[in-house]
DNA sequence: TCAATAGTGTCTGTTAGACATTATGGA
DNA sequence: TCCATAATGTCTAACAGACACTATTGA
């Protein structure tokens, strides 16, 4: 490996020289499949895809710092940022950064068509997805893990979805998160047992078949605590 | 101003100050509830009590020097380590440092028991756990939170036991880690539905009682995926 | 013998999944 | 009218939890 300079490592990226990088994982649901906002590599890297990243400022911290990022790669705030991890496996990170953090960050289809694929960055479906070099690679299969496995912990599924939304567009939201078709009256069934989602009131037809009642993610508390050890969802 | 090269850049910089600590939470099962191992607060620092911790090498990475800190607390490899993230909430780090990266360690209570309370550290129950100040109280607050997580998503409790293991051992460690009541006969029916655990053939007479049969780890493949959306696990 | 712990069989209420049916719009 | 999608009711197999019972040791 062939070390830059330090006036170059200065102008390229870091105002500041941080020993950290921030990396996100931008995410949203895009014709059926979820997918991943990724960047052209930046000046004098050859690698011609990367995710999002950029180095916290002097008093930044890593939270705002990775919103930052996800808000200059999206044009606009995703509706969801949250942490992955530190990582440094591997190569170090394009920045020079010894230690990356990783966030995830979650938007809307209606968020994800907005953005300027003209630009630097671009959509690309979680099945079309390249080997991203380095710890960046490590970085990306990690963070879909993450929201696989976060998906019945915490409300994921309605980051992905606008403020009001049917349910079986809940349920194509679920089945693509977890990679398998779900049961309709089972899941509505769980779903209103969970005291999740509450009606608007109002009904949405869109081309044939019978309009849908529109949800608003409103949870409440729950009687009861979960039961059973879920052994099934033991993993090594 | 002189630009040093990007290699001095490299082996200057978390030379003395490092920019990011390594926190470790070892835990262990100890008389019937979990332990937190604490540490004397070092020199120059008020709080009585604080996590371990230490700042990575020069070209030191994370997960080594989080093995390196826990085995220094424990006077031994600990059974278990996994990351738990980045933080940089509140005041700064007793190092100094902006940013750390805080680990779990898990460990059995035969090596918990062999630890030296009479030296930095000492065992203390969850129950009896003082408020650690500042940012290390939301990393030892997080690392409880995550344990507790990821109880069926990973075969955690298998890595606070010896190797081989009675059944009724490995319920009252699930139900130590929940912090509730399992019902023995469904406990038994899930965990050999799930084939984690296999008989080694011995058995093993504690006291009063007809002897248990001895167990070890050891998850086969399982047929058939996960059903159902578990919508009582969601959390905010 | 009793006490204590291990391990298993059976019953029952609950529920996930399958299936069927009704509801309501557009073409 | 037919078709497509939404929404819900019913049935059943599977299972979690409760309970009871047997098994095997030490005191």
């Amino acid at each position: 490996m062939t070390f830059v300079t330090f006036r170059d490592y200065l102008e390229g990226v870091p105002r500041s020289p941080t020993p950290y990088s921030v990396d996100a994982v931008v995410l949203a649901p895009l014709r059926g499949e979820l997918a991943v906002l990724l960047q052209r590599g930046r000046a004098r890297r050859r690698g011609p895809w990367a995710l999002p990243w950029g180095a916290p400022g002097a008093r930044e911290r890593v939270g705002p710092a990775a919103l930052r990022v996800a808000r200059a790669a999206l044009g606009g705030a995703p509706a969801w940022i949250e942490q992955v991890g530190a990582f440094d496996e591997g190569a170090r990170h394009p920045s020079g950064a010894a230690l990356s953090i990783a966030y995830i960050a979650l938007t809307t289809e209606r968020a994800a068509l907005a953005v300027d694929e003209e630009g630097e960055v671009e959509w690309v479906p979680r099945r079309a997805l390249p080997a991203l070099p380095g710890r960046q690679g490590v970085i990306l299969d990690a963070a879909l893990a993450a929201v696989r496995a976060r998906v019945d912990r915490a409300p994921v599924a309605f980051r992905f979805l606008p403020e009001e939304f049917t349910l079986s567009a809940l349920q194509e939201m679920y089945e693509l998160l977890l990679g398998r078709r779900l049961h309709k009256a089972s899941f509505r069934r769980a779903l209103h047992a969970a005291r999740l989602v509450e009606p608007t009131g109002e009904w949405r037809s869109e081309g044939r078949g019978r309009p849908a009642q529109l949800f608003r993610y409103a949870p409440r508390k729950r009687r009861g605590g979960q039961r059973g050890v879920r052994f099934d969802l033991l993993r090594e």
